[in-house]
DNA sequence: AGCAAAATATGTTATTTAGCATATTTTTTT
DNA sequence: AAAAAAATATGCTAAATAACATATTTTGCT
């Protein structure tokens, strides 16, 4: 990933900045490669940087009791991270992985907590993002907690759709996940995440082959992740 | 509850202002009194106002598969409410009511955004309060899905505790809620509510009169939250 | 290619929690 | 104060899900 590339990525964020602070934006910014399951960072670090996924996938999860995980949201390119924890002045309480070869560039927060205090701009684009991740972590809290087993893994699906697409066949997902991820962000045992994708297919409500999953009856999905 | 009373309360806001925003304020802002049980806001409503507690406690809650309601968070005085909805440029996906009777005073949220394009503190405030309560939004999603009924509803009394304080005995909960109530804000139905809460009492954790609940060994109730 | 480790599959059992029913008590309304 | 409604309490049953066990398949490694 060469830096006329990534400039071009992050170009949404970089067309608010003053000429100054793009200037700025060059001499600090670095990018970095993640290979699969490496982690970006871990529960308790300080955060030092704000992330943008340039390439890959990433998952931002927390362990719970027993050991357990839950995927809390996946980031697509080009998304941001890293930077709740930094405003809210808290070590990270969530960890973040690459579910797959990732590029990931870094800009030091505390420069751009620096530009946020003279570009508006800015400021107002980490409050709309924030208030997008608000509004889906609290989404998120009810179905987790409320749908059963079927919906939150057909709810799962869906949003693996919607966060990283289909294949050319417009019905394959374009991540492949284990069962066992698949389980931390359904909120649901691997075991579970098996025996229930299993029925999905039995049902010729998807196919599966491997870690390939084609979603065949979109309507059925969306019925059974709405019901609960 | 007087205009006074009320500028004095929002003063953290005010000092923020400019001097010409706070005469705005003066003029923009207005104060209502909610009913017990009364409701604030609906989901699907437009969000219009900033709304900040004066006097009371509210609660802000989410209504999920099978007419199950979801406590997300309390509110206490003096904090804000409202916001995120118009910052996302969604309708609200929660609803807002008192749980006893509050005042509430209101500035039309065009105005503060307004405020905000000029005013680098007052976005940064937003900046701050949006990442606390997503903070707050993730770690409630692990803990009401990992825990079990005794550490979610140890957890509950806990956040009530931290959030509404405890009455001259230094032991009994300051905020007296149905059994219900407890339920929703815990993730469970009324009967586990009650029968958990009970099982607290013959434990001698907790002694219950009605709906004051009396905490009786405090590390009893920590260790049962966060083992889960 | 061959080996070890990890992931998947599936059956069985145990635990947790919801659902339902009914009695009693408390709160609200008239 | 009486009546009605809501909330609390408690027992029993059913459903959902986790836990455990074991076999098979796939993946990663050297």
């Amino acid at each position: 990933m060469s830096m006329g590339e990534t400039l071009a990525k992050i170009q949404g964020l970089a067309d608010m900045l003053t000429d100054r602070q793009r200037a700025e934006l060059r001499k600090h910014i670095t990018i970095r490669k993640y290979l699969k399951n490496e982690l970006i960072y871990n529960e308790g670090d300080v955060p030092m940087s704000l992330l943008c996924l340039l390439s890959g996938k990433v998952k931002v999860y927390k362990s719970g009791v027993g050991g357990r995980t839950q995927i809390i949201r996946v980031i697509k390119p080009v998304q941001y991270l890293g930077y709740r924890a930094y405003f809210a002045n808290q070590n990270y309480v969530t960890a973040a992985s690459a579910f797959e070869t990732s590029y990931i560039c870094e800009i030091p927060m505390d420069v751009v907590y620096r530009w946020m205090e003279e570009n508006i701009k800015l400021s107002l684009f980490f409050v709309r993002q924030l208030s997008l991740d608000l509004g889906v972590s609290d989404q998120r809290t009810v179905s987790l907690t409320q749908k059963h087993i079927r919906g939150r893994l057909a709810e799962a699906l869906l949003f693996l759709q919607e966060s990283y697409g289909l294949e050319e066949d417009g019905a394959t997902l374009s991540i492949y996940l284990t069962r066992e991820d698949l389980a931390n962000l359904s909120n649901m045992t691997t075991a579970n995440a098996i025996r229930t994708l299993s029925s999905f297919a039995t049902e010729k409500i998807v196919a599966i082959d491997g870690r390939k999953i084609k979603i065949i009856d979109f309507d059925a999905i969306k019925k059974i992740s709405k019901i609960g």
